[in-house]
DNA sequence: CGACCATGATTGTCGGACAATCGGACCTAA
DNA sequence: TTAGGTCCGATTGTCCGACAATCATGGTCG
């Protein structure tokens, strides 16, 4: 499994602007440059680097995208903290790339809500299953629209995720989330009662949050997402197809 | 919770080395530019864009850190697909700055683990299973060296993850694992008889793909879990401390 | 006291320049 | 024939200098 016995290991040259990248993200990952501090400015890492502005730009570019360092008002870089739907939005499109199926995608998914919803259960205030209520409120309001109910079920699993309060599997389900609520609005459509299905279950959840009964938030998890895979299926799609066939993002 | 009834919306200009980069992504992710394809010399998007070089550079710079695009052999761009350890790099360094704590991270290992395993029994073919008898033999062999023991147990997880056969799971595992398993070194330490308890237990795991035994598979990884963060507290760490004090990565 | 304006600082963009390196063609010698 | 050497154009990495647009700030005026 080792490649051993190389004489010489791989000599790369380092550009500068890549040298300015690593040396602003050490700063910051060693917690000398906290999230908020403003970095100098472009002259003045200039000076510090001793390099041209053009080479720190190009490096505060690397940066910039991943959401190391962000430009708030006006335009003065600052360092930011990385939120989770930056990163998922590039992980579901790596997935996107790998031409991930929509039966990957199911399975994480099932695999993450169980988990979410147990630390949900264990962990939910009364404020926040008020909030679920308000949310099961709101999709019987707009049962009729298909694309509303789809954003509101979104909505109510991110509170579900909240109240589980792991922001490690916060970060893990965001990708598939992204990905996968997208066509809720097409399974939803194409199965007899979606709708009713889909609100059902979610009250359950609520429910069982309220009693703190675990084996009953599981059940109507699976339950909620086989429902999900069976509209996926009736409406004509196929589980080993890529994901990014259906969901036509930008 | 929506905002609606604003008459404008929120005007941003947007610099010409974003647009670069938007209009480079584009076209990767609409298919037109597969993973491998050259990108146009500097000169050549210079010409397309309309653009100065470096306005272009910049724009390349934003999307070379993410993976969209790398520099092959000499220096010529290409498109590439970002891979999993990249993005995992960041979403870990992501976690760090927010100062999760171990006991996310070990709730959420755990939650993948168990859904990786029932997978990996469902999908396992012998020479995955060979493979994984062979790392069992080599952290035998290297039972005294608590560093290559953890290395092997790493190792190990990732063979049973690639059996699992579920790139949304691996991509969901990966940040926990670059963070939680530097540490496996210490847990081993502190645990009587650790290095025999873990192979021990992976032991078992081998043996319950092989058996085809889900419950037994499952009875192991959570006994394997459960192991690792005994040693962790055994070792005087504490479960809610964030990541970064420990894993001096960098 | 607040509205308004002048001024300097900062960023975004541009044009041009040059050294270092790479790819490839061409050439030479065993 | 092929391994090695040389040359040349193409490309990237870096630098310099410049300018317009915008922002922050402080001072002035009503």
């Amino acid at each position: 499994m080792s490649e051993s016995a190389e004489k010489f290991t791989r000599i790369t040259p380092v550009p500068a602007y890549q040298m300015v990248a690593e040396a602003i993200e050490r700063e910051i990952l060693s917690g000398r440059l906290r999230p908020g501090d403003p970095i100098g400015t472009e002259a003045e890492l200039v000076r510090q680097f001793g390099v041209n502005r053009s080479t720190v730009r190009e490096g505060i570019r690397l940066l910039e995208q991943g959401g190391m360092v962000h430009r708030d008002s006006s335009r003065r870089l600052a360092v930011g903290l990385p939120h989770y739907d930056r990163l998922a939005t590039r992980a579901s499109r790596a997935l996107m790339l790998h031409q991930v199926s929509f039966r990957e995608l199911w399975e994480a998914t099932m695999a993450l809500s169980l988990a979410s919803i147990e630390l949900a259960v264990e962990r939910a205030t009364p404020e926040e299953i008020a909030a679920l209520d308000a949310n099961i409120a709101a999709t019987e309001e707009a049962m009729d629209d298909p694309a509303a109910v789809a954003a509101l079920d979104s909505e109510f699993h991110l509170l579900l995720e909240k109240t589980g309060r792991n922001r490690v599997l916060e970060l893990a389900r965001e990708p598939s989330n992204m990905l996968i609520y997208p066509t809720t609005n097409v399974a939803v459509r194409a199965t007899e009662h979606g709708a009713q299905r889909l609100i059902e279950a979610h009250r359950m959840l609520a429910e069982s949050l309220r009693r703190r009964d675990i084996e009953m938030a599981r059940l109507w998890t699976r339950r909620h997402l086989i429902d999900w895979r069976k509209g996926f299926e009736k409406a004509g799609m196929d589980l080993d197809q890529p994901v990014d066939l259906v969901t036509g993002m930008m």
